[in-house]
DNA sequence: GAGCGCATGTAAAGGGTTACATGATTCT
DNA sequence: AGAATCATGTAACCCTTTACATGCGCTC
């Protein structure tokens, strides 16, 4: 139940709207957290039914903004420091790994060029948005530090990938014991 | 839908019961993919129902060992060479550090700390039992080379973000611009 | 005035977790 | 005999995604 605290989160930063909020979650955010357009407007009403956002103005084309309130900053303080992590971890590029030997020696070369590809341009966008944030565009607030905290994380998950799948193709060699005994069914 | 195709990887080594399959489910494949038995029992029932493996045996305690069709080889093979990967990456540690700024330098000091801890202990983990299969304890049949790389990328991955939480700690300092005005709500 | 982007929502279905429920076998 | 482990399953709930549905406002 984390998007209920990511957009608290986000709310925190200044008043915003379900549309502003779901340009987030495909941005940055979204890249660690992923969330679409019905769930986040379904935990705004939820988050406002609780009282820890209220409606901060109506705009053009029916846009509500909120904006947190007291409570809700004292819970997402809570939730940070108190709540136990949630270390979850669940990569389908991982689990396919256990898998590798029921692919010929042909197949799995190209699907790791492919993923090494993946996550090297991957570490490279965010490499580049993290420059950009280093050359001071979009300002030195603490909001912009802790994306740039975040950001980092993220260009070594996705180095470590890159170098993980450069590694698994001329690493080690899956020879089976009777050759080409696996691959026939 | 991976959870089928993770099922059917496995009963591609040799058959097995659900009850074998959850355990499988709660060590090394659990890190990247975790499930949990009902969800593990229903779609092996799916499973069958469509044809992609088939009862093998039934034992004592109405144990019911299950073994991969030849339908069943062909579709986890078609989805690790066809299929498009999934790279869904959901981290709530990284969403947290999206909002840190809202964390006392204390709170975000400890939490770090922990967080370092946390995934040094897992790379680690994951590095003494990659040792023992280097060691050639689990044998060196294609499987278990699979496994063997799998686990490489789960060091590299925790290995990674230990080494973020130890960056984060004390590399780039959060200074509000009128200090504790965002602590105070 | 046509098209695009802004803006919000509902409905249905899928995927996953937790709690509940039960019983057999093996080990001490 | 009692405890631990093996073994399977159902029910309820939660979270998330995809598809459907609608309409306003701005720009060319």
């Amino acid at each position: 139940m984390s998007l209920r605290h990511g957009l608290l989160g986000l709310l925190a930063e200044g008043p915003a709207s379900g549309y502003d909020l779901t340009q987030h979650f495909q941005t940055a955010l979204g890249t660690v957290w992923p969330a679409q357009h019905p769930k986040i407007y379904a935990e705004l009403t939820r988050l406002a039914e609780d009282g820890l956002i209220e409606v901060e103005s109506l705009g053009p084309r029916g846009r509500k903004a909120y904006r947190i309130t007291g409570s809700g900053l004292v819970e997402i303080r809570r939730w940070l420091a108190e709540e136990p992590v949630d270390h979850t971890l669940r990569q389908e590029p991982l689990l396919r790994a256990f898998f590798f030997w029921l692919m010929t020696p042909e197949q799995l070369d190209a699907h790791l060029r492919q993923e090494a590809a993946f996550f090297s341009a991957a570490a490279e966008q965010l490499r580049s948005f993290a420059a950009a944030k280093d050359r001071g565009e979009f300002g030195s607030a603490p909001p912009t530090q802790s994306v740039r905290i975040a950001i980092e994380a993220g260009i070594r998950l996705y180095g470590a990938l890159a170098e993980w799948a450069e590694w698994a193709r001329d690493a080690p060699p899956v020879l089976p014991e009777r050759p080409g005994a696996e691959i026939i069914d």
